[in-house]
DNA sequence: CGTGTTTGACCGGCGC
DNA sequence: GCGCCGGTCAAACACG
């Protein structure tokens, strides 16, 4: 460059020997290029006297434009700065409000409920500035409704928690975790009553944080060592009576890589061939930060091997990169969802469902659908309450109906889909289809994680609604409370966002999400990398992704089941 | 040498 | 109680 360039500035010295030194030297090296461009042509041999006169204008007006460009860059300079600036005070204030948002339990059925028969999308600013809006811990308001659960699960949840909590007394639990749902009265109240731990990152991880810590803070089964060596140590949190398994949330898309990139640093622990797919299925922990519970399984379609069933279990501990806490926040939003249906379901309708599993259809490919279906399931070792959200195209209605259902029992379906219709968001039918209507590729997958943030904030206000059953009346059903929830165009388009992105991101580096190589101690510590992942954590705002919704067009039989039966 | 993966063994839950 | 199964552990191994 310097060579190429050097020509000319022998050409301006000889040709006008003042113009160089009238610029200064900074200057030079955002507008020299251009200074010199002029030069040269104003060189050009004509006659002398005219020439210097004319080139004394050209040589003022070029003086002159490069004046105005260094005013241009100053008042850029100057916005860049305030806009950093107003996004840096504007990442504080949503860290601020994150950690002052008080658990949504707190508030009564009734104000919730207020809330959600009258809820409206809330603006993205809404969403950023009004600390309810922000609230990202609504998965958890299902936990303070959730009377009716399991004996078993009772037990199971006795019996399990021992990871606990370190992690979320140092307040940088990221919790989005609907696991809890199935806490007792009880413990629902003690969650009403505390505070949760402060926390910060993502949207997820409020939520998450608080679950933990109101439900005894076991994301995750734990390992059997952790188990025997915390189980003495916080008795107190193993308390939480009825608690069931922990909700998972199944991601299925076709992926020819052997996982999909989310954001997190997953090590593999383990591989195993379940019965019933020949595929063996992986199993990966989160390696982002030390202990992290969350794990997540993957294991290719027995059926279609080009169909890669990714799913996730636990809550993450520690703040995520904004790819990762797109899918976290979706994980997150879908577990909640399922959550409040779980809890609800047996409560509301006199269903006493053991466990509940939910499959969210979205069909990234043909017009666009979506639906969520809940099932409840037999208590089989499968008793984690599951929502699978479906991103293949076998959403068609000839794919869809399956045969015969493989759950050991027919399970008992609720379909919600029939009111998620375009109606309640009109607007979004034609963008939709037309963003869907491409392979998973197409979708930014930075945006669509920014845009995340807000649709999930606005989600979780209204899913905490959602999910709080009315006090009283036992004719709220499952399906109306799905029915509440999977209509919301936030849930909607947040989920949609943070799969596609999901989906999106998956061809761009399989083997930095499988396992990279992070981390500065083996299996340990990795704390060094919160940082900037709290960084990342702070996700920005963007409009809504607009998402179609339709309704279900066979309630039977779930063609979805993969993931269920392998569980 | 540090890190992640592989893989057989082990454990606990569950059904019979 | 036994066996099956899912899930996890951890030593051995591979890789850069």
């Amino acid at each position: 460059m310097e060579k190429r360039t050097s020509p000319v500035k022998e050409e301006e010295r000889h040709v006008v020997p003042a113009a160089a030194g009238d610029i200064e030297g900074g200057e030079i090296g955002k507008f020299g290029h251009k200074l010199r461009v002029a030069n040269r042509d104003f060189a050009k041999p004509t006659s002398p006297a005219d020439d210097q006169i004319q080139q004394e204008d050209e040589l003022k007006s070029t003086r002159a434009e490069v004046g105005e460009a260094r005013e241009e860059n100053e008042r850029l300079k100057k916005v860049l700065t305030r806009i950093v600036k107003d996004y840096q005070a504007l990442q504080m204030h949503f860290f601020d409000i994150v950690q002052q948002q008080p658990p949504p339990a707190n508030k009564t059925p009734s104000e919730l409920r207020a809330v959600d028969d009258n809820v409206t999308i809330p603006d993205v600013d809404d969403v950023e500035l009004e600390p309810e809006l922000v609230s990202l811990r609504l998965g958890t308001s299902a936990m303070s409704g959730g009377g009716g659960v399991h004996e078993k699960e009772e037990k199971r949840a006795g019996k399990g928690d021992p990871r606990v909590g370190d992690d979320d007394h140092e307040g940088l639990t990221l919790g989005l975790d609907v696991s809890k749902f199935g806490s007792s009265a009880s413990h629902a109240a003690a969650a009403a009553t505390e505070p949760p731990p402060p926390s910060f990152s993502s949207d997820n991880s409020s939520e998450e944080a608080k679950e933990q810590e109101a439900a005894g803070d076991q994301p995750w089964p734990p390992g059997k060592a952790a188990a025997k060596n915390l189980r003495s140590e916080d008795q107190e949190e193993v308390t939480p009576p009825a608690q069931v398994k922990r909700a998972r949330v199944s991601v299925r898309a076709r992926c020819d890589t052997p996982t999909m990139n989310d954001g997190c640093q997953w090590r593999k622990y383990g591989q195993k061939v379940s019965k019933g797919n020949p595929c063996p299925r992986a199993y990966y922990r989160c390696t982002v930060a030390p202990l992290c519970p969350v794990r997540k399984q993957v294991q290719r379609c027995a059926e279609d091997m080009s169909i890669l069933i990714t799913t996730y279990e636990g809550t993450h501990n520690h703040p995520l990169p904004i790819a990762a806490t797109a899918m976290a926040s979706t994980t997150s939003a879908a577990a909640c969802m399922l959550t409040s249906g779980s809890t609800s379901a047996p409560r509301l309708s006199g269903i006493s469902a053991p466990s509940s599993s939910t499959t969210a259809y979205i069909n990234p490919h043909g017009p666009s659908h979506f639906y969520l279906q809940n099932q409840l399931i037999t208590p089989s070792s499968n008793s984690h309450p599951t929502i699978t959200l479906d991103l293949t195209n076998k959403y068609n209605s000839s794919n869809f109906a399956p045969s015969a259902p493989r759950y050991p029992t027919a399970p008992t379906t609720f379909n919600f889909s029939s009111s998620i219709e375009s109606n309640s968001m009109p607007s979004w039918t034609s963008a939709c289809s037309s963003a869907s209507s491409q392979p998973p590729q197409p979708y930014n997958n930075k945006s669509t994680a920014h845009m995340y943030s807000s649709l999930n904030q606005a989600y979780w206000q209204r899913a905490a609604t959602s999910a709080l059953p009315p006090p009283a009346p036992n004719n709220m059903s499952t399906d109306t409370i799905a029915r509440a929830i999977t209509s919301d165009p936030s849930f909607q388009s947040a989920l949609a966002a943070a799969i596609t992105s999901y989906v999106g991101a998956r061809s761009n580096d399989a083997n930095a999400n499988g396992a990279s190589n992070y981390g500065s101690s083996r299996y340990l510590d990795r704390s060094a990398s919160l940082g900037s992942a709290r960084q990342g954590g702070l996700m920005l705002l963007q409009p809504p992704m607009p998402v179609v919704v339709s309704g279900p067009k066979s309630a039977s039989g779930s063609p979805e089941d993969d993931m269920e039966q392998a569980d």
